[in-house]
RNA sequence: GGCGGCAUAGCCAAGUGGCUAAGGCGACGGUCUGCAAAACCGUUAUCACCGGUUCGAAUCCGGUUGCCGCCUCCA
């Protein structure tokens, strides 16, 4: 199976080719960390981790650079209004979004550059645009000569004249065009700078992105990704930047996550009106807000809310239920040799077959998760009811229970749905709720059902459920 | 104003020419249960509107309405 990737350039989906056999370099851009991350920031960062681990999957060799911008106005303008350092903002807000990385399940990039760690090579690639011509001093600040790149505004499929006006001039700039966008910046009084052939200063906004991205990845890489925000003016000039420097393709495939909803209208960090992943998981685990992300495609503009959470979170649960009982079948196998299949189990080995397949097709299919996780419920439902049309079947068979554990598990690696792996059926219970269980199992059969259900509601506030099965009770985490 | 996107059930959401329009949540009815829970069964969609292309359209084309995004802060 092939797959295929929706890229923003070309406006449709295209079949995967490597830059090189076997490889794959993906540059996902990550936050000016001049504040917590929200859980806009989040969607795009598990939508990049989605695709990471499914090019794993695959078996190609993925790099993966995710890049911190630590130096810029807002960075600075906060650290003023604080009075600290900027450094102190920036890595302040980089240890945020390590803890959440971490809460989400989104696996470690391969190098998280940062900008003023590469100030050397920011200037090294100013000074190849001016040389080239691309690029212009102006007083203490050097600009992108927009117009002398022809293909400007390929991306975001907007022509240059049409540019012209909405272009921003600052005070205090000089530039040849209005268009023009700023590659290098001198410094005021106060601001950090660095030392360049055009006098102290700082890099602009997107050449840090194409210097790290080419520095450890090629002057071509396979996948840059980022917010649809992003892709104009950031991306558009990032291609500038970079294409007019190195003669080559940028970037292979575009790929660009939706921006989140709240209440039909974007998340946005200037408005006010977004949430903060802190905030968010105080409420809900980082499992369900990630299986939330994952269960809508993430190039499609979503709604974010706490309902939509909470429902995802009681879809999140059956799965987890699936492979809690899966696991307890296992540990409640008999010692000998399973009993042969009985011919039932053809129509359980079929739907495995069908799911795998279908969930596989799905992610092929420029990585379509929130499919994909419809295939999951499927078979969660199709087990379930296979459970009580032939009750024993798949209880007596290693073989099955194997086959889908083995399925579910190869789903997880792919979506990381669970941090700690699958779900086990090994619950700690505290000695005193199993007291409790113990003496409301008293009470039930005395029928003494006030007292049951008394005690139903302690074990309750202990922070555990228990289930009145066939084979006895059953207690689960609340 | 320019460019682009979207409209599928009570809600969320897949599906871009062809089997009965995925899946989840919720609701209602049922099975099971002391009551629950979990699980299962059943019910819950003429795909915004109008016209066209086609043997065949949620899907392609044109128009209408509504919503949203970008147009140099943004994941």
């Amino acid at each position: 199976m092939t797959l295929r990737i929706y890229d923003t350039l070309r406006g449709k989906k295209e079949e995967f080719k490597p830059v090189r056999e076997g490889k794959a370099g993906i540059y996902f851009c990550g936050m000016t960390v001049q504040d917590k991350p929200h859980v806009g920031h989040m969607l795009a960062f598990v939508a990049g981790d989605l695709i990471k681990r499914y090019l794993r999957f695959k078996g190609y060799q993925v790099t993966y650079v995710q890049n911190f911008t630590d130096v810029d106005d807002k960075i600075i303008n906060k650290a003023n209004e604080e009075g600290v350092d900027f450094q102190e903002v920036a890595e302040r807000n980089i240890r945020e979004y390590f803890k959440y990385e971490k809460e989400l399940n989104i696996l470690p990039a391969d190098i998280y550059p940062k900008a003023t760690e590469h100030i050397g090579d920011i200037i090294k690639l100013v000074r190849t645009l001016v040389d080239k011509g691309f690029a212009y001093q102006s007083g203490g600040d050097v600009y992108f000569r927009v117009r002398k790149f022809s293909p400007y505004g390929k991306l975001s499929r907007r022509r240059v004249d049409e540019l012209q006006a909405g272009a921003r001039i600052e005070v205090g700039e000089q530039k040849e065009d209005p268009l023009d966008f700023t590659l290098w910046k001198g410094a005021k009084e106060g601001e950090p700078a660095w030392d360049s052939p055009w006098g102290r200063g700082r890099p602009g906004w997107h050449i840090e992105c194409s210097v790290m991205s080419m520095k450890y990845l090629g002057d071509t890489v396979d996948m840059h990704g980022g917010g649809q925000d992003l892709i104009f003016p950031h991306h558009e000039n990032e291609i500038a930047q970079s294409e007019s420097a190195t003669g080559k393709n940028y970037v292979n495939y575009w790929l660009h996550n939706g921006l989140l909803n709240l209440r039909g209208e974007k998340m946005s960090k200037s408005t006010g009106h977004f949430f903060t992943i802190e905030e968010i998981c105080r409420e809900f685990s980082g499992e369900v807000i990630r299986f939330y992300l994952l269960s809508t495609h993430f190039r499609s503009r979503s709604e974010f809310g706490r309902e939509r959470l909470q429902e995802a979170g009681a879809g999140f649960e059956r799965i987890r239920t699936l492979c809690v009982n899966l696991d307890e079948m296992k540990t409640a196998l008999p010692e000998e040799k399973a009993a042969p299949a009985a011919p039932e189990a053809e129509q359980l080995r079929e739907l495995i077959r069908g799911v795998n397949e279908d969930f596989l097709a799905s992610m092929d299919d420029d990585f379509n998760s929130g499919e994909a996780i419809g295939h999951i419920f499927r078979l969660v439902r199709e087990v379930n009811k296979f459970r009580t049309d032939y009750p024993g079947v798949l209880e007596g068979s290693d073989e099955l229970i194997d086959a889908l554990l083995e399925s579910l598990r190869t789903f997880d690696t792919i979506l990381g749905l669970f941090k700690e792996g699958l779900p086990r059926a090994g619950l700690a219970v505290p000695p005193e709720v199993e007291k409790l269980v113990r003496e409301r199992e008293e009470a039930r059969r005395a029928k003494d059902w006030a007292r049951a259900d008394e005690l139903r509601d302690r074990i309750l506030e202990a922070g555990f459920a228990v289930e009145d099965r066939a084979e006895g009770p059953y207690i689960k985490r609340k």
